[in-house]
RNA sequence: GGCGGCGUAGCUCAGCGGUAGAGCAGGGGAAUCAUAAUCCCUUGGUCGGUGGUUCAAAUCCGCCCGCCGCUACCA
């Protein structure tokens, strides 16, 4: 039987537009996703979006259109975000979905069997303009004896009925999860924020609205809704088949990676697990976060007018090469900053220029001087091997990064042996053994052909077009085209397409 | 305010007790198969400041300066 994988994005708020942030995260947890197939799982790649609450019953009437009319139109958006970036999901779950509503309905009661709700009353100063609560510290008084938020506007104290989830209890057992469980929060730094904060005391949280109804009713409650991150969250286990145990994907809970970003790990890391605690069902494995990007060093925000569409970028740069560059510009956890310098960098110098154009220089020898077909293994010197070992141990040196979610070294890792094949091509100079060895000649394209293919084979993750042809033109059957197949050695002899670049150059021609 | 992190070559960063490293940028050279791409060599740093521990400190400790994150129920 295969091992399974589980990954995730986060489900989209469906209040806005798609930026280049849901793309990043996407696509992060698409390359874990495609990864692992390479790799022989059974994977299962969840995303959707969420579009319960306040905000979008109020965005949806501020367009004219009924709640879900609003969200069908958004999500669809969303998706076809999803798919132009090539993110190969396998269920794309709205929270507005039957099957969601009875999957909530039924993580409500167990929590609530458990002991776990109590009804009280959630009070506390609200802002109406704001549509937020706040902090008495953060308030201020204006002259007239009215309390001011920290936005200018007024706020009045407001108390409504709510029930209450007990996430006080929770609080060592969640320290014994981070604790017996050190990587359950990526990166480490994000996990000792947390620590801090379940240290620093948990209070008991609202978990049901009276002020609204687009949302979940709560079982058994006319006039709750549930609290939206319990409605989202759960969309985790919702796909899975909650709560059916005979569910043909029940298999995939827990799941392996929540990919998320660096803002809603609070919810990911502490609530959500005192959530599932608390229904009795296994916890995730691992909640691994990212930063931000920044546009040209400064924040993305629409009154600055500098949000990146995900889209436009594919249409300028191209799919894969967007996909690169995500994913290798910045570790991970950090933000870091795109800008057209540094996309035309990246694509130039290390896709276009070493490996583009190592594939090219290779397969146009094989192409002039052997009639186009595959070259034959020669006897091998010390150098092949050295190099035909650095590629082989490739597989692993990716499985061991991906692991932990460290996509740029994923890549440096790749990319030690483009730069090493590379200076290998230089130093053994086919096109001189041409007129003094042909066999040594054929023996080192032979060698450049199959590290090219295992480089192809696990960049497939990253960028699947773009090395789905360069696999084409080495002519890998499409059944070799994974990490087991890397054992099927290639024959000799067969005729191979004419080579054609995979990342042409991209001329600088706008700013 | 509290807790935590960071400050190393022009840029982005690794190193985290044993006489300073990588990639990019800059300089020189080689090659010419290839998307004028590639390869080799190389300039460059009082490792934020300051005290201390140690035979020995970017590397451990104290203090100072600067930057950043977290400090609850707005997705």
């Amino acid at each position: 039987m295969k091992p399974r994988f589980y990954v995730s994005t986060p489900i989209y708020y469906v209040n806005g537009a798609p930026h280049i942030g849901h793309a990043y995260t996407s696509i992060a947890a698409d390359v874990l996703a495609r990864f692992k197939r390479l790799d022989g799982y059974d994977v299962f790649y969840l995303t959707g979006t969420d579009e319960h609450g306040q905000k979008v019953a109020r965005a949806a009437a501020e367009a004219g259109l009924g709640p879900q009319e609003f969200a069908d139109r958004v999500s669809a958006d969303f998706r076809d975000m999803a798919d132009k970036m090539g993110v190969s999901y396998d269920d794309y779950i709205r929270t507005t979905e039957p099957r969601h509503h009875r999957s909530c309905a039924e993580l409500w009661r167990r929590i609530a069997a458990n002991g776990h709700i109590y009804p009280g009353h959630y009070e506390g100063w609200y802002s109406v303009r704001d549509e937020a609560f706040h902090d008495e510290a953060e308030l201020t008084t204006a002259a007239d004896g009215t309390k001011l938020a920290p936005s200018g506007a007024p706020v009045a104290w407001v108390r409504e009925p709510s029930f209450f989830f007990r996430l006080s209890a929770f609080q060592d057992k969640l320290l014994e999860l981070y604790e017996t469980q050190p990587d359950f929060i990526l990166p480490a730094g994000r996990r000792n924020e947390v620590v801090s904060f379940v240290r620093g005391g948990l209070r008991d949280l609202s978990v049901s609205r009276t002020s609204f109804t687009w949302g979940i009713p709560v079982p058994d409650a006319p006039g709750h809704v549930m609290y939206v991150w319990l409605d989202a969250l759960n969309n985790y286990v919702t796909a899975c088949g909650f709560p059916d145990p005979e569910a043909p994907r029940w298999k995939f809970w827990p799941a392996d990676v929540h990919v998320v970003g660096k803002d809603i790990i609070r919810f990911h890391a502490v609530y959500w697990p005192a959530f599932l605690m608390a229904a009795g069902l296994p916890l995730p494995r691992r909640v691994s976060s990212h930063g931000w990007w920044t546009v040209e060093g400064e924040k993305m925000s629409k009154s600055l007018g500098n949000v990146i569409e995900p889209r436009a970028l594919v249409t300028r740069y191209g799919r894969d090469p967007v996909r690169y560059f995500l994913l290798r510009q910045k570790p991970f956890g950090d933000d870091g900053t795109i800008s057209h310098p540094a996309l035309l960098s990246r694509i130039n110098v290390e896709l276009a220029n070493e490996l583009g154009n190592l594939a090219q220089r290779s397969l146009s020898l094989i192409a002039r001087n052997l009639g186009g077909r595959r070259p034959g293994r020669g006897a091998g010197t010390a150098e092949d091997a050295e190099l035909l070992d650095a590629a082989a141990a490739l597989p692993e040196a990716l499985r061991e990064r991906l692991d932990r979610q460290v996509f740029n070294e994923a890549l440096e890792e790749a990319w030690k042996i483009v730069r090493a094949a590379n200076a290998y091509i230089d130093r053994q100079a086919p096109w001189a053994l041409r007129k003094t060895d042909p066999a040594r000649m054929e023996a080192v394209l032979r060698v450049l052909v199959d590290v090219l293919r295992v480089l192809a084979t696990g960049l497939t993750a990253f960028m699947p077009d773009a090395m789905g042809r360069m696999l084409d033109q080495l002519g890998v059957p499409a059944e070799a085209r994974d990490f087991a197949g890397l054992a099927t050695i290639l024959a000799d002899g067969e005729v191979l397409p004419p080579p054609v670049g995979v990342f042409p150059r991209l001329v600088e021609d706008e700013a």
